[in-house]
DNA sequence: CTCCTTCGAGAGCAGCGCTCTCTTTCGTGT
DNA sequence: ACACGAAAGAGAGCGCTGCTCTCGAAGGAG
């Protein structure tokens, strides 16, 4: 087979496979995960129902490829917006808020990656996407650290060896107490961003932004930023 | 009509709609909200589809009193917790630990209460449900204050009327300093449980009851309590 | 030019939430 | 005691869903 005439067919493929995740993204944008059908998505693509199933086998790998791929988009918006060049602290705080503008922007999105787990969605594919944003969360405290800008949180004797061993899977060059309390940091902060989107703050807090760079600052202080 | 005989009817009408929501809630711990239908709820209790609409107009009206259940099973659970008899942060731990139990004995009602919003389901007895937990948290807040044990967290000044206009609502013997961080932290709480929930813990925190415990009495010390 | 893989279309299945209609039941006013 | 009317259950049916199967039309590979 030529390899130009394989590219074609290939490319082809690809770019009707990205057709339909598009149009799947904008149902699910307008009317949320579970309005999402396979049947209208085919329909507004002008073609059989029965066709889509050429390019997904079902659609939990449909929703799977979305979920890949809001992970990316939410990771490449946070690794944009920590390449600003300022201290650590801020660039803690420009991270967060990239995070909670990305979710706001795309709530059903932020649902589906950061929300109610559908079972059986653990792939590796997933899981190396999932951890993106937090990796550039961590490259600020790492910065931080390199810089002398952290004080070590306090970590139980008993948390001790699973703290190690995250910092041995990814922050080898961090204290372990550091990167335990990251790692609660960054369910903080899914809590209060999840807070927000399921409207929980309505008639309570006003000033939202305002609200969260404060408590990302105050998350900061827990991890050890100074 | 006489009395006794109206109570009978309405007696079977609300043991029925009990029977409804039991077998629904069965399903929901086993199955999920997404695998909950009605005709199977119908046939397992041996009735028509059909008449299951005499009871609840729809899933959705369903959905809502499971919610309003859950709020308060969770509500009850952690009152019962609250009446520990010792200092006010070992009773904010106490609390949270069991919001945690609650959640991880009952994931698939907590997905529902606290997961990715159903849209209009912002009904006001939801709400008042909903806020029963807090309430509690917020008790313990309450006595550590009066016992002279919460030294107000930092509040940036643009946050200070919402602050007020909170403690106002549901609890005016409180600082705003301490209103409103505990606000943020009853967020990070569910973050907190959440992450747990979604097995985002998994092949990264081992210890999961003293991670969690030290991170709650972490987030005491961030709302004031000493 | 033929073969064989790939793709699209259509019919169809089982399930869903929900509505409508018909029948039965049962408490109530006369 | 009897007829009336509200309430409850049953069944058929509508339009939708995800998904499978089969069949015909392409389009590169030999």
């Amino acid at each position: 087979m030529s390899n130009a005439a394989q590219c074609a067919r290939a490319r082809a493929r690809i770019e009707v496979a990205a057709a339909i995740k598009d149009e799947a993204r904008k149902q699910l944008a307008t009317e949320g995960v579970a309005k999402l059908s396979l049947r209208a998505v085919a329909h507004e693509l002008g073609m059989a129902a029965s066709a889509l199933y050429r390019y997904f086998p079902s659609r939990d790998h449909l929703l799977t490829a979305l979920v890949i791929d809001a992970h990316n988009s939410l990771g490449e918006t946070a690794e944009a917006a920590q390449a600003a060049d300022v201290g650590p602290m801020r660039r803690w705080i420009i991270v967060c808020e990239t995070v909670r503008d990305w979710a706001l922007a795309h709530p059903h999105e932020y649902a589906l990656i950061f929300g109610t787990p559908r079972p059986g969605n653990t792939g590796p594919d997933t899981t190396i996407a999932a951890a993106r944003t937090g990796l550039v969360l961590i490259g600020v405290v790492r910065d931080a650290y390199r810089s002398r800008g952290v004080v070590e949180p306090p970590l139980p004797a008993e948390l001790r060896p699973d703290a190690e061993r995250m910092a041995a899977d990814f922050a080898a060059d961090l204290p372990p107490e550091v990167v335990s309390a990251f790692v609660a940091a960054w369910a903080q902060l899914l809590g209060l961003v999840g807070f927000e989107l399921s409207g929980r703050f309505n008639l309570l807090v006003e000033e939202r932004e305002t609200f969260f760079r404060h408590a990302v600052s105050r998350l900061a202080h827990a991890v050890g930023l100074v």
